[in-house]
DNA sequence: GCAAAAGTGTTTTCAATACACCCATGG
DNA sequence: CCATGGGTGTATTGAAAACACTTTTGC
């Protein structure tokens, strides 16, 4: 009977992907792995979950204290169950995806000696340990589904961006490509988007206006 | 160390809430439960997960072996782990929704004796236990969202519906009432429903023609 | 013949699409 | 002054929304 029991005892882990955009590139951050098995390889950030405590917990815990980042917005996304995902023991995992803006991301930068980070643009991922190429790529695609079907492509906006980042974005996501004067005018007549009145010196070229959106407005999808 | 060890092992087990559409209504099957804790209280089907099985196989057998339904579309929603879901031990939940038309479920109907189950309208719910009033509510607004920017609509529906009771879920769905005369300009014009030809008679009231949904069109959020 | 439920058409408004030239800056 | 990238306007098409009367059946 006590065996029968153990039946029923399972571990279960944590993974994050966190996305940022920068310079109208989407990125993920992946974590080098420094021992074996997998040495070498990249993973997805996280942790085991320890009886006391909830995923969302889990999770926070690992954004703020193991990889030093501040708190953001995460969504739970997919619980992944298949049996030889770890080579030992029996390891279920439940992904996560979260969402921070280049801005704050710059200014809580700390870098830390014991653990390596890299953010991968995510049509050039590096090779990754388990199976979290797989989980990786359930994440984008539920990234990008909520991107579409949400408003939180805010999150990565805050105030201040150009209209032409933004484009770049929604190419990427839908994968097409979007006239820029229709562009422009779904958005800003729709009144997704206001003018800030300032432009982005700088670069090369014209300068562009500076948008943020209008929180006011309540989501629906625009494409 | 082994008290540490410890710490790291869960229980999971896996819910279901089945959906169907009877008479315009959408329903959801529950179980009566028939022991303590929480006898005669509803709850939703499901199993603790064994460890040699996925989530995934494990639902599909508790659809079909536990319930005695057909093979059913199933996706999982969320997984719930709030440290008091149980009374005595630490068990988690990853929850699914499942989807069956009317017509196949009459077909298969097959009475058990051991178990009690009642198809709901979702918007009377019964007493139910654990935390699955939270559970089931969750499902639905998954439900629903899925309704909506998917084509799943068309797994409720097979061949031989009508216009008037389709409309009547997306009402409910989207929480409006829809102009009889734009709702099937809009499915018709854009080719989402086809004429069957056939007409629904023994009702009151003139007969309404029946649709099946063109298979060939990509989905596309119609509302 | 009446109650119940389903079918139908027109007009107006607004968003979607297609498309080409000018403007502001850095070097 | 030129290369780079950003901004702007118009015309056409198609879908969304608003709106009231007629048709078919069961009883």
């Amino acid at each position: 009977m006590s065996s029968l029991k153990e039946d029923y005892s399972l571990k279960l882990e944590t993974l994050i992907g966190i996305f940022t955009v920068d310079k109208g590139k989407i990125k993920i951050l992946m974590m080098r792995k420094k021992a074996e098995p997998y040495k070498g390889y990249w993973i997805l950030p996280g942790e085991m979950l320890n009886i006391k405590e909830t995923l969302e917990d889990n999770i926070t815990n690992v954004v703020c204290e193991k990889l030093g980042l501040p708190t953001m917005y995460i969504e739970q996304c997919y619980t992944f169950s298949n049996l030889n995902r770890h080579l030992e023991e029996r390891v279920l995992a439940t992904a996560f995806i979260g969402l921070i803006d280049n801005i704050t991301l710059v200014l809580k930068k700390q870098e830390r000696d014991d653990i390596e980070l890299e953010w991968f643009d995510i049509n050039s991922l590096p090779k990754t340990g388990y199976d979290h190429d797989k989980i990786i790529h359930k994440l984008i695609a539920y990234f990008k589904k909520r991107i579409i079907n949400s408003n939180i492509l805010k999150i990565l906006f805050p105030s201040d961006f150009t209209l032409p980042e933004l484009q770049k974005i929604y190419e990427q996501i839908l994968n097409v490509n979007i006239d820029r004067r229709n562009f422009r005018k779904k958005l800003i007549n729709l009144g997704y988007v206001v003018d800030t009145g300032d432009v982005n010196e700088g670069y090369m070229g014209r300068p562009a206006k500076l948008y943020r959106f209008n929180d006011e407005l309540e989501s629906r999808n625009l494409f």
